[in-house]
DNA sequence: CAAGTATGTGGTACCGGTTACACATAAAAT
DNA sequence: ATTTTATGTGTAACCGGTACCACATACTTG
């Protein structure tokens, strides 16, 4: 591999030179450039990005930090963060935390030694104190949808209490009379608020009670023990509103085993619009998050923050929408609630 | 952040030593080793990676190309990748080229620009001499899956042919008398092989003929497409045998719309052991590969090229199992053909 | 007792870039 | 005519490590 310097010796000029030309700062001759383009590619020249690094303190390189890439909301995310990120000319490093604090902490010890330029949250457990740290030594973070939006970086994330009444409402239009719901564990935000969403809009009905609010994992399996028990305790629900996609995918499949009809007797909603929706029997209506653009909006805000077209951390609130679909088709359609 | 010099200078050695220390390469006498701890203790000491990249050439970062993590075979795969990297001390950068030249040209003209140490290529289109060319400039490469044995580098993959006969066994035991097979882009060895796979055990069969073999994009959109073009050719199948489960899935879409009855009518039959698998209704049968167990081996094997641990390059064979799903049941079990 | 070897440490060139600063020249402004 | 200013280029320090080599002791060996 040819360096900056054999590059100088054949163009006949100074290292300073090359390096202005590649970096387009300062002066140089056109006549200059005209050399030094020749001999760049005489001799196949490629700057080395790693001296770059070393350095500029720069090495176009971002992470990002999601509990498992096995879980099928993330490979969309992380996609779109790819995506974005190459275009601008970083390269992305994938973490799998699961959620796990120690973890977290030890990949960002690792990125901090690797001179990583900036870091995407989409993980649990960081507190604001150690997101703070980080930015504070200069490594610009940005959360994604799963931390509390105390302001100590950039956050991108959805509407997730809209989201929910958006299901509720769509589930009474239908002429559900009892919905429940299964939500997450309270340690995400997004589980908490979708919770929060559906106690708001049905804690008004006279059907309501705290009983039709099953605990569930966020997983499929939850979902599957959260119906059973839900079904057993109350017969007469007529809806089920689960906190995220894998979840309903669990009712599903637990109503399926029980012989129960969805929609006919149980009409069943989710939340995410992660791509199983579409394979499951019936269709799962859900509750879409704009999954792509939130990638590739948090990686073009990392990367506008790391090159400091961007100051002031904010919080970006994207729209959810609802995806009607079989889980939820319901004979009796615009009845009054 | 505190540097080597640092160091050396708190605890009054030079920077040799403690560059000896850190790496356990040559002598340290006890009590010196002690005044370095209690220096980078104090100083909260950091080897800066980049420069440890530049002076040694090794940066403890491979890549894993491969066509798009959002397609559902790879997040568990790339999991694996990255378990048994980060357990070996290295970071996973990830790339999505589309199956497409060009993009897999370009990463790698910056993952050679960073030093990166090795590469796994799940992607499709590189030739040999791409990959000769890699690793004659010392760059590991390890193939999974989907690349062309000629032995340029060490390659991952599954018994396709060997699991296609599973498959196409399976049905017939399960009394299928017409068994047809949705076949993936021949640019794909996989789909070649299990093509080759179900056309040896197919061919021999009185009713065999080439027309119950259609074409399908790997994808569920093609896999419905297929499955309406091979209804229409042949109300008389009994069972699909899709090339991976996607088009499976597609399958089962396709005939649940044309209201044919799964598996009373038509056995599904899928190929990979993705997730999807088990939440599709009926659950669909599958002939599994390994994924994680793939992901894992190929990242062992590239990190130990790396390490000079291994130098022959290898061709790993893994097994795949017949998953025996509802898609699949039939009454009339264990029938002679 | 001289030579050989194991132990321990320091000096410094090197990896391959960036960039501050000095210096030179030509054109524009005063 | 002199001072600015814009243009163009080179020298060398620096980023933060690694590792070769020299050198100094303290034991073994022959």
């Amino acid at each position: 591999m040819a360096t900056i310097r054999d590059v100088a010796k054949l163009a006949g000029v100074s290292v300073a030179t090359i390096s202005r030309y590649l970096n387009k700062s300062g002066y140089v001759n056109v006549e200059t450039e005209q050399k030094i383009k020749k001999a760049i590619e005489a001799l196949n020249y490629e700057p080395n990005a790693v001296a770059r690094g070393l350095a500029g303190k720069k090495t176009n390189t971002i992470a990002l930090i999601l509990p498992d890439i096995s879980n099928p909301f993330f490979p969309e995310l992380a996609r779109a963060v790819e995506d974005v990120a190459s275009m601008y000319g970083y390269t992305v490093i994938l973490c799998n935390s699961d959620d796990e604090g120690v973890k977290e902490k030890s990949y960002i010890e690792v990125l901090k030694k690797k001179y990583i330029d900036g870091i995407i949250f989409a993980s649990n457990t960081l507190d604001s104190a150690d997101v703070e740290q980080m930015t504070k030594k200069g490594i610009p973070v940005v959360c994604l949808d799963r931390v509390p939006p105390k302001q100590s970086c950039s956050v991108v994330r959805s509407k997730n209490r809209e989201g929910a009444k958006l299901a509720v409402e769509h589930l009474l239009s239908m002429g559900c009379r009892k919905i429940a719901h299964i939500y997450g564990p309270q340690e995400f935000i997004t589980a908490k608020e979708r919770l929060a969403g559906y106690e708001e809009s049905v804690k008004h009905l006279d059907w309501y009670s705290p009983t039709f609010m099953i605990h569930g994992d966020f997983r499929i399996e939850g979902g599957i023990r959260a119906t059973e028990l839900l079904m057993e305790r109350h017969p007469d629900v007529d809806a089920i509103f689960a906190g995220n996609d894998l979840m309903a995918v669990g009712a599903l499949k637990a109503l399926h085993r029980m012989g129960v009809q969805v929609p006919g007797q149980v009409a069943v909603c989710g939340f995410d619009g992660i791509g199983m929706t579409e394979i499951t029997q019936p269709e799962l209506t859900t509750v879409a998050q704009p999954i792509y653009e939130m990638g590739a909006l948090v990686s073009r805000i990392l990367i506008k923050k790391i090159e400091g077209t961007l100051e002031a951390d904010q919080t970006y609130e994207l729209d959810v929408a609802l995806v009607p679909r079989e889980s939820t088709l319901r004979r009796n359609e615009h009845a009054s609630s």
